[in-house]
DNA sequence: CCCACACATCGATGCTTGTCAATCTATTCG
DNA sequence: CGAATAGATTGACAAGCATCGATGTGTGGG
């Protein structure tokens, strides 16, 4: 998606004045990521991972869509930092990058 | 916009168990209403507002965007109840709801 | 009563994006 | 090496949406 691997934290909380410009395009990027139900489905089913992580195989038919999509989305969850990718073998492991959640979780404060 | 104004609460949080369509749906559905970087600046505006009120006339200018375009969004963040509209003469006077606020942010807990 | 003003609504438009089929890449195993 | 499998990438298409100009609606002042 974006080649710009959304780097910056993530954001002046909305209750520091108005956001500017940046802060607000930036922030916005996040929530984009989290706007759409099969994402969060996703990113659930990661957090909800028993051994904190889950194989990408384990994620395509519960979630009722095709390979490329789940594909798709995990790439944009990944862009954005919320999850983590690791390759062993042929298998892709996710796992949720908490902290990034909680820096967006954050970002509503007032 | 929508006609349902969204009552539901929102959101069984990300870390109980994986989300089912529904809940993905509306959470994604809120989400979405923040994943706007004008949006996001002027929800932003309202809860900066020094009496806890502002009026869409001191929206427009800053904000750089036209009088319906501002309409639009501020009716959208209207009918996801994160602020709440009160006409008085002329003028519309929006607050943040606050409760609402903290509800989007519970909904990103593990 | 009429005009000016604040805001909402409508219609049209261009861009973004979720989705899938087809294909490509990489890894494992005979 | 060659076949099979997991996953990523590409291309195409449709749907959603942010935006604006034009217009509608309601309020207050003269």
């Amino acid at each position: 998606m974006s080649p710009e691997p959304t780097t910056l934290a993530c954001c002046t909380p909305l209750g520091d004045g108005a956001l500017d410009e940046a802060d607000a395009e930036l922030l916005a990027g996040v929530f984009k990521v989290l706007a759409d139900p099969a994402r969060l489905r996703l990113l659930s089913m990661v957090a909800a991972a028993g051994d904190g992580e889950v194989c990408a195989c384990d994620l395509v038919e519960p979630i009722g869509k095709s390979q490329p999509t789940v594909s798709h989305h995990m790439s944009v969850l990944v862009d954005a930092g919320l999850v983590t990718r690791e390759k062993r073998g042929k298998w892709a492991w996710y796992r949720l990058d908490a902290d990034r959640l909680e820096q967006v979780r954050a970002a509503l404060s007032l």
